[in-house]
DNA sequence: TTGTAGGCGTTATCAC
DNA sequence: GTGATAACGCCTACAA
């Protein structure tokens, strides 16, 4: 690879010189820019990125670390996170952990090691906080899309998940419904907690009853849908309609109804939530599946913001909380209970 | 962020000693590496990745470059290629491109200008042809998934498809089908041309007639396969089955035929290709898709070999060419003619 | 076992 | 408008 001192011999000029066409700066005439560029077109060069950010102490990167690339919603963000920061003049380079936590710590010393000038943690793993405090005591910027730890300074950007599951149980119940079941997703995730609180809190509201066997704990792992729906079937006193953690529970539970015998929405209604039907739009399923949506491109937006402003401060701008709403999206897999 | 110089301060040796402390290497005693380790934990030192990249000019990290994460098969990718990474020791990268050129080249030019080793390149857009032609140039170590250059002397990993596109049109003479179409992909991309040859040439083994009104060109966006779907409906001769470029165009017909009152397969027959049924197998679709699915592990696990071959050998390696052959995995979407 | 010195490719400061 | 020169943080002979 051709370097800097290369193109200053072959154009007959200084280091300095080569450095500040490539800066764009002032204090170049046009003529000595032509030659630089040529020199350098032929030489293939390109600024070695190492040796730019070890003098600058800057990359114009921001990684995001992804815990696994599982649900197509998370794609969709990686689409909004590139196109958000392309528009501040910044990379955007992910890593998938595979759900490795050890993975994890590698590629965040990675980033925070020089790579990167700032990180986005994505998901909702409660031993990111670790990883969280480490970042803290280096200083080094950084903002969490869907964890939360309130005690943390730092910045976090969130999906109103309370309010979200709050609101289906509430659109459920004006549907008259009053036997409303909650299928919850892997406590140890925020997420779940705030879901399932959302939904307490609105049967609350409703003056109706929390039944604990109309709440169903899971892990959200593969097949647990179905699992949960078996469970419901058992009960005598059977829900009318279901909140599923997400939508894939709520695929699988309408998958195992139907085998069943059990017609959603006929004798079962079911929210999911995510609503990543907007990415499977291309299935010729006659369901669709009722959702609560994300605003994944502000949220995306919000967060390159946010990690931004902190890298740009050099720590000094005060950290942010945002919250996103939730929008529900009706399909027909809800019916009213006459 | 501390430095390798605080740590030898505070650890009362050399900057050497830390320096080898770090990279494991032997003579250094017991009791100083414990000093240093102290240190660096109390300080919170990280290696800085520029600095010692630029001296040893390598980063241990292989980039990875989508057009985008559109199909579920592509973030399947992702986690294989993160796991044989991780294998050599190595970290693995990737960068969403939003289907922009513009943003693959900035990319490109930020992973070979030394932010990476090697990078692999996944996509079928021939306008890559520059980007890589640039990368030769330079002779910077990459590998090609997907893409196919036969002129250029590089790393193709590659599927079948051609006999991905063979195998399922004779599966489905097979099952006595005679007027067999295919919606073809963006014929820019070479898997779309070449899933096209499997076709005619299955068709001239079986010495059966290539019709042009059975061969639907599309570019494979949303929407593409109901209008296909429709067009054959349009038609006096109208296929008995089809073979779909991929299985989102597939589903796509599927859901417009049975909205027109023609079932799948008692009255057509259809089989797709990339059978991502594999990541949405949460979906309650009494139908399933028959479809070609590729092996995404092996070839994960060949893209890194093949890139890291050429990066130890320093552009020593032979560049390999390396084929995957489909598997036809059968669904429920095809009945055989009587 | 430990330390010294030189250099990786770039940018930034300050002369000319 | 142009060019020396000193960093940036680290690794690696080589010397002690």
């Amino acid at each position: 690879m051709a370097s800097i001192i290369d193109i200053a011999r072959m154009a007959g000029v200084s280091k300095t010189t080569v450095s500040k066409v490539f800066n764009n700066q002032y204090g170049v005439s046009a003529e000595t820019r032509q030659k630089v560029l040529e020199a350098a077109r032929e030489l293939h060069y390109t600024p070695n990125q190492a040796a730019r950010s070890l003098v600058t102490s800057r990359t114009n990167v921001i990684g995001v670390v992804y815990d696994a690339l599982v649900s197509p919603i998370y794609t969709e963000l990686a689409g909004h996170l590139e196109k958000a920061c392309s528009g501040y003049g910044y990379h955007l380079v992910f890593c998938n952990c595979n759900d490795n936590h050890e993975t994890k710590v590698r590629y965040m010393n990675y980033f925070a090691g020089g790579s990167a000038d700032g990180v986005i943690l994505f998901g909702s793993d409660h031993r990111d906080r670790d990883i969280i405090e480490t970042l803290l005591q280096n200083e080094y910027p950084f903002s969490v899309i869907e964890n939360r730890f309130d005690d943390l300074n730092v910045n976090h950007i969130l999906i109103n998940n309370f309010d979200g599951a709050r609101k289906a149980v509430h659109y459920l119940a004006g549907l008259n419904h009053n036997r409303i079941a909650h299928v919850t997703g892997n406590m140890q995730h925020r997420v779940a907690s705030d879901r399932l609180n959302g939904y307490i809190t609105a049967l609350q509201d409703l003056n109706m009853l929390v039944r604990p066997e109309h709440i169903l704990y899971t892990d959200a792992a593969i097949g647990c849908g179905a699992a949960a729906a078996r469970a419901f079937m058992e009960l005598e006193d059977r829900p009318t309609a279901i909140l599923a953690f997400n939508d894939i529970i709520a695929y699988e539970m309408i998958g195992y109804f139907q085998q069943q015998g059990l017609q959603v929405p006929e004798h079962i209604s079911i929210v999911g939530f995510d609503h990543i039907k907007s990415q499977l739009s291309f299935l010729p399923v006659s369901m669709t599946l009722t959702s609560m949506a994300q605003p994944m491109d502000l949220v995306a937006q919000a967060a390159v913001e946010a990690t931004l402003s902190l890298i740009t401060s050099k720590g000094a701008a005060p950290v942010q909380t945002r919250i996103f709403d939730t929008r529900l999206v009706e399909g027909n897999s809800c019916w009213p209970v006459l």
